[in-house]
DNA sequence: TTGAAAGCGCTAACAA
DNA sequence: TTGTTAGCGCTTTCAA
């Protein structure tokens, strides 16, 4: 089967006897139409099978109304939330996304930014790969004054909002409520420490630590790439130490769950033998046993807020902007970090 | 700050004497240009920062390298995973994604075919909507003859491509292992029979049932939006019943895990009292207790594969071509339906 | 190897 | 209210 010529506004007018400009203005709801123009074209265009031409309409009128997203992975549980959320907020104001994803790798996430600059998205969602040490990629976009939202891995830099939630203050409550267990020796493990998210958190949990009087170790934090076998692998040196931590506050959910389910079957009782608290409330957490406690994460609400940053961003460009949005947290505790017997338990050797 | 001017390749052609046409041709790597020439072009477009313009470039040439994706949810694991491999070969084979998500509505789903074809997207990728219950949206794509391939939720349709597992089997292969473990009266929690993967799970439950000699009962299947609400519904339901089932089959994970809390909540032992037997092999199911027997999904494999399918019919259109491509599955049995005293329980009264 | 010129389909400024 | 016209930036055919 051969594909026909696709019918332009110029076939339309053609018809119809009428110029392309008015069929143009029909079509997109214009004014300065004829109620009965507009609709003899529309019911042409219909039976005639036109199609609008985005590209010849974007050439035009060097808009695209695309946004372009880059994140590391798709296939998490936050950013398919967030994503959820952008994709709903875009669509219904009359975006596209143009999604890539740079596999948590800085050269990848340099080749997105160009792509996607270079398909003349209007602008730009970004969350930040593991490892991304600087920002030059971005600086053609800030030339051309094209907006970037950034959102949970975000880096401060001129001009474009960050939307976050306050990791530092997550960190250091979770981890005081750690303390309040009785938990002396807290260990943390972590991500990348470039990333916003993991050093904030680190802090967090390290100013928490001083502040109630008790030292901090460098032996305690543990950098990893906090995926599931980081878990199990933390979990087994945990295992293997001969003073074993008495809590552990991990920067995700995915490696909590690792770690439990790794020292539960090595004999450890959570929380009696260590208490293990995690990070961005996925719903495993609800289901496991003992309950994982953890800090809410707003991944769609994060995703929400930065799309709709963007589009302001985009349809009022005069407008004052934030720099900065930091959603609510909330930390959520459960089993899994609640001591039956108050303070009474300590550092133990195994 | 204002938009400077965008670099044509006009411009660059001017600035070194050389026509468009040249520069078009080196910047694009084509052949009948010297090297020298080929360098100068090159690096004076880079110096002048030009950037190439998609859709002159697009509207001239009648191909955007650019798919479209309509999922019926962003925010599942199955999609996050099935996606991140779709962007994955599609960006290592130069083809941008412009995502949708037709958010269960089969409205919302013809809205976002006709959005991406305006897009001139060169292919489509398609997981069906909820209640999706025709097809006649897809025509326009069939009649340009835009190839559409469906994925997970799919329907037969002319000239199409289908990338599936055999549903019927698993239902089939994962009822059987019920049955073995003992169970008699197994209930089924599936979703919307339209949909090819839930209607054909339960054919095979069914047919498994039939086939030792079962007999299966109407009431013994529940329709639902297959949420974790209607997971925990389901479950009080069965709690409320004076008979309870001695096993249960449902039709994706997020609704066993629900299920095997709300039921364990109630008393009910899993896998004693009732087995459980989920969809999916979602990661959840390794770490809840007990352990949930399930059917492992290769979702990643599945975007993959459908998202090759499609470039292969995109640069190779003359090729014969598969109608439908069947992904392996697997069987995965853990302790949420294992009797430890095999045969011996039955249907009982709560 | 390079250039000239037409045209992809649409929109917007201006004219009628 | 409608039409004329130019041009967005690129690619490609044909000619040199």
């Amino acid at each position: 089967m051969k594909e026909n010529r696709e019918i332009t506004i110029y076939d339309v007018a053609r018809v119809l006897n009428l110029s392309p400009s008015t069929v143009s203005r029909a079509l997109k709801n214009k004014p300065h139409v004829s109620r009965e123009t507009r609709n003899r074209i529309t019911e042409a265009a219909d039976k005639m099978g036109y199609r609008h031409n985005k590209f010849a309409s974007n050439l035009r009128q060097k808009k695209t109304q695309t946004i372009g997203v880059v994140v590391p992975r798709l296939n998490s549980y936050f950013m398919a939330e967030a994503l959820a959320g952008i994709e709903k907020i875009a669509s219904d104001n009359g975006y596209s996304l143009l999604i890539a994803q740079s596999q948590e790798s800085y050269i990848k996430e340099q080749l997105c930014i160009s792509t996607l600059f270079n398909s003349r998205v209007d602008g730009f969602l970004v969350s930040l790969a593991y490892d991304s040490s600087d920002m030059e990629h971005f600086n053609i976009l800030f030339k051309k004054n094209i907006p970037v939202v950034f959102f949970d891995r975000v880096k401060k830099c001129n001009n474009c909002v960050n939307v976050v939630i306050d990791n530092y203050r997550a960190g250091y409550e979770i981890t005081t409520h750690l303390i309040e267990q009785g938990c002396k020796n807290i260990m943390h493990l972590g991500g990348n420490m470039l990333r916003n998210v993991y050093s904030e958190r680190f802090c967090g949990y390290k100013q928490a630590l001083l502040d109630k009087n008790l030292t901090f170790n460098n032996n305690f934090l543990v950098v990893s790439d906090m995926t599931s076998k980081a878990g199990s692998d933390f979990a087994r040196r945990i295992i293997r130490m001969k003073q074993h931590p008495d809590a552990v506050f991990t920067s995700n959910d995915t490696t909590a769950v690792a770690i439990i389910a790794e020292l539960e079957n090595a004999g450890i009782r959570i929380p009696e033998d260590i208490a293990v608290a995690g990070f961005n409330n996925e719903p495993v957490g609800r289901f496991i046993k003992p309950n994982l406690t953890t800090v809410n994460y707003p991944a769609r609400e994060m995703g929400e807020t930065a799309v709709s940053m963007l589009l302001n961003r985009l349809t009022n460009s005069q407008a004052q902007h934030a720099d900065t949005v930091v959603i609510d947290h909330k930390i959520i505790i459960r089993e899994s970090s609640v001591r039956k017997t108050r303070g009474s338990q300590t550092t133990k050797t195994l």
